[in-house]
RNA sequence: GGUCCCUUCGUCUAUCGGUUAGGACACAUGGUUUUCAUCCAUGAAAGAGGGGUUCGAUUCCCCUAGGGACCGCCA
């Protein structure tokens, strides 16, 4: 047999089974053999599939060669175990991907043979690739865990999920509950759709500024601890007093936690890039402030304002002036959450403290 | 190659014979801003092609093209 399926193929032909031991009776059987046992499929006719999302159908019976069904070992295969298994656990509804859609072809002569009833199918279009081929594990972005790795929070992936194929009107967000009511088989797409990240990360950035922010803080814990490394009860508190500012520049929960990387460690660590901005006069700036917050008994951001306005008046210089040096001294980044919100979150102590190391 | 399926902006999609073809993401420009980002405004962007049916087709039918899935003693 497989001498004559490789002659097929290189011939492009098509390959079908040729039935040869269909009619024989069992005890024509060769002795030295472990036959496998196939299913003898239709022949004549036509048979339609009348299905949830794709519509009806049609097939040529012959196309569909005698399958086997108990293998060799006397194992069965999946089209055999499948049908058994949705029947015995009563499954009314099979919803699977397009790629089962010949299968069903013979799964529903496996109904019909034993006089099962028939349950009812969806075959929903395969998710693809940008390039437009079938996703598989072999995918680098393919596995929930992928996701889990850059910062993706379930519920967003949740939503990506259910729009993409599927739709209710224009709208785009959908909480469980919503999910649940508005979800239907009706509203999915026939043709295949493909993965977009950037439509992924919109979402989880959608959730991130519009969820509960104890939920936030949650997956952001789990996330930290799963991913990157165990967060102190002390540096917990310290995100969650923060987290309403950390949040507004996040796109992922990595973004959080690198924007929480200046609460977590104390330890500044200033890149060799960034140490070039603290020039002399930038020094002097975090002198001068060093000095004036030391006078302060509220360390809000109305009480630190006219401070640093003052510095940029008296240093003929600009917002980015005294802030870059500032954050560099503070959280080791020119980058990250705003100059006050960074004051603030930190105290007038650990403020001291961190710019006092700067020489 | 055979069988089956699909086809509206770059992407996800709305439209169920009559619309300036709508929304969202992404993109571009401008504004706000304190870095990065957010936020706001504006803009560019689509019915694969050809035939029918019809007063009228993105929508219904046919053909062509393009794309996909399946073609295992895997699931």
């Amino acid at each position: 047999m497989k001498s004559k399926k490789k002659r097929a193929k290189q011939k492009k032909l098509p390959y079908i089974y040729n039935r040869k031991w269909r009619d024989k009776s069992e005890t024509d059987t060769p002795k030295e053999i472990q036959p496998v046992i196939r299913f003898k499929s239709k022949i004549e006719g036509k048979s339609v599939l009348k299905d949830l999302v794709q519509g009806n159908i049609e097939i040529e019976n012959n196309t569909i060669e005698d399958f086997v069904i108990l293998r060799a070992d006397g194992s069965p295969t999946y089209n055999l175990s499948a049908s058994v298994d949705d029947h015995l656990m009563g499954m009314t509804h099979i919803i699977r991907g397009d790629d089962h859609k010949i299968n069903t072809f013979k799964q529903i002569q496996i109904y019909d043979a034993m006089n099962w009833k028939v349950p009812s199918f969806a075959h929903i279009p395969l998710i693809h690739t940008i390039e437009g081929k079938k996703l598989s594990k072999r995918d680098n972005a393919s596995t929930l865990d992928d996701y889990s790795k850059i910062g993706i929070m379930p519920i967003a992936l949740r939503n990506y999920l259910l729009r993409l194929g599927w739709s209710y009107k224009d709208k785009e967000i959908f909480d469980l509950d919503e999910s649940i009511k508005y979800f239907n088989l009706e509203g999915i797409g026939k043709s295949p759709s493909k993965l977009d990240i950037s439509r992924i990360y919109s979402i989880n950035e959608h959730y991130i500024k519009n969820i509960d922010e104890n939920d936030l803080f949650n997956f952001l814990i789990t996330y930290c601890d799963t991913f990157h490394e165990k967060i102190t009860d002390l540096a917990q508190k310290k995100i969650k007093n923060s987290l309403h500012f950390l949040k507004n520049k996040a796109k992922t929960l990595e973004d959080i936690y690198k924007n929480s990387k200046f609460l977590i460690n104390d330890r500044v660590q200033i890149e060799k890039e960034d140490k070039k901005l603290l020039d002399e006069t930038a020094i002097k700036i975090i002198k001068l402030f060093s000095n004036e917050i030391i006078k302060l008994t509220n360390f809000t951001r109305e009480t630190l304002e006219p401070i640093i306005n003052d510095l940029i008046k008296n240093n003929n210089t600009n917002f980015k002036g005294v802030g870059q040096p500032l954050r560099i001294c503070l959280t080791g980044s020119k980058f990250g959450p705003g100059i006050y919100d960074i004051l603030s979150a930190l105290g007038k102590e650990e403020v001291s403290r961190r710019l006092s190391q700067i020489r």
